[in-house]
DNA sequence: GTCTATACTGAGATAGAC
DNA sequence: GTCTATCTCAGTATAGAC
């Protein structure tokens, strides 16, 4: 039956979004679904396999819109750069509505994207979106080098990510809750370069 | 004899920081420490315990030192409030000079945090520590609402969790890396509150 | 092509002999 | 204190029913 696979899917989203997906084992999966044990690894060949399908089947219309909402400020800003505000924007605003609809799907990515090792699988999925993103954070903040500019692109993914753990956003303003991430980050990508006084101070 | 706990710890300590603490599993210790399964569950009752006990021990002196740094920082604030930098660098420095000498722990403790899914032992030996620094934040952020305040602090410890999850600090200058992280989230703390108005923009 | 029953390997945990 | 044997449960693999 066709309807045995969607009954997995829906059975997996629910239970790793709720529980995690090291805690959540196969064989709850399929007591929830209703299925046999064998009939995951029939159609999606792994645990992990299963949860790649899963996140890319929520995260391919999020990632369209991302990609669009930077095309879009692109053009508007024309020569100059795209502020960092906007870039934000077009990362956060699209993930925030998908969020709206479905809380357990974002903080599961919230959740595997804090955990670090995130499946193959996934990571190349999204490799592609987040490097356009970078380019852009790249012109818009020339003075950084490049060292530190990546390092402040992943402490605000640290940034983003810790958000999307909390169970729920304020009243459920998952947009409300971008706008502050906007803030948030842009403040912190925007800080001055700190000065290498380091080892200076430390011998004091 | 006495030895067998401190081999089951080194050989968990260097184990769990290279490969992360779901990665190793028990056998893996016992075969690096040569020791026999059962004694990890004589000393330490579970996999979880040893975890927590490796963390507390490496935690300890770093925890004390960022109490005395906040301590020394509001004594010399006198009736004012401490600076969020001055903040930032009692709770940074104590662990990014513990980083210099043991990177692999901080990777691991980085890791944990980035997990969402602390052990409660861990948690409720790190809560004290960690309480002490959100009031002093709350005094130096007066006009941040509290719940912003409290997520602005989270999203402040996401930033951090996925800095410590780098293998490396650049040239292994973990001090220059915590004053970049200081500079980092002073701006992301210091940010302007957003003005509420997703829902309005959203209908345009 | 789909699905079931069953077995295999390795994980953490435990009881009891020494 | 230590070790052997064993238990339960995890993910995985396969043979075969329909």
């Amino acid at each position: 039956m066709i309807e045995t696979k969607d009954k997995i899917l829906d059975a997996a989203e629910r239970l790793f979004g709720e529980r995690g997906y090291a805690e959540t084992s196969l064989r709850h999966i399929i007591a929830d679904a209703g299925v046999n044990l064998a009939a995951i690894h029939y159609h999606f060949g792994s645990k992990e396999d299963l949860l790649v399908q899963l996140v890319r089947r929520r995260a391919e219309p999020i990632n369209a819109g991302r990609l669009a909402a930077l095309d879009q400020a692109e053009a508007e800003a024309g020569p100059a750069s795209v502020s960092v505000e906007k870039i934000l924007e077009a990362f956060l605003l699209p993930a925030a509505e998908a969020a709206a609809k479905r809380p357990e799907m974002t903080r599961l990515m919230g959740r595997l994207h804090a955990e670090g090792c995130i499946p193959p699988g996934i990571k190349s999925y999204f490799t592609p979106m987040v490097e356009r993103f970078i380019a852009a954070a790249r012109r818009a903040l020339p003075h950084l080098p490049e060292e530190e500019l990546l390092w402040r692109l992943r402490a605000s993914a640290g940034a983003m990510a810790f958000t999307m753990l909390e169970p729920h956003a304020p009243q459920g303003d998952y947009l409300a809750r971008a706008r502050q991430l906007v803030a948030f980050v842009s403040g912190g990508l925007r800080a001055p370069a700190s000065v290498v006084e380091a080892k200076v101070e430390v011998t004091q």
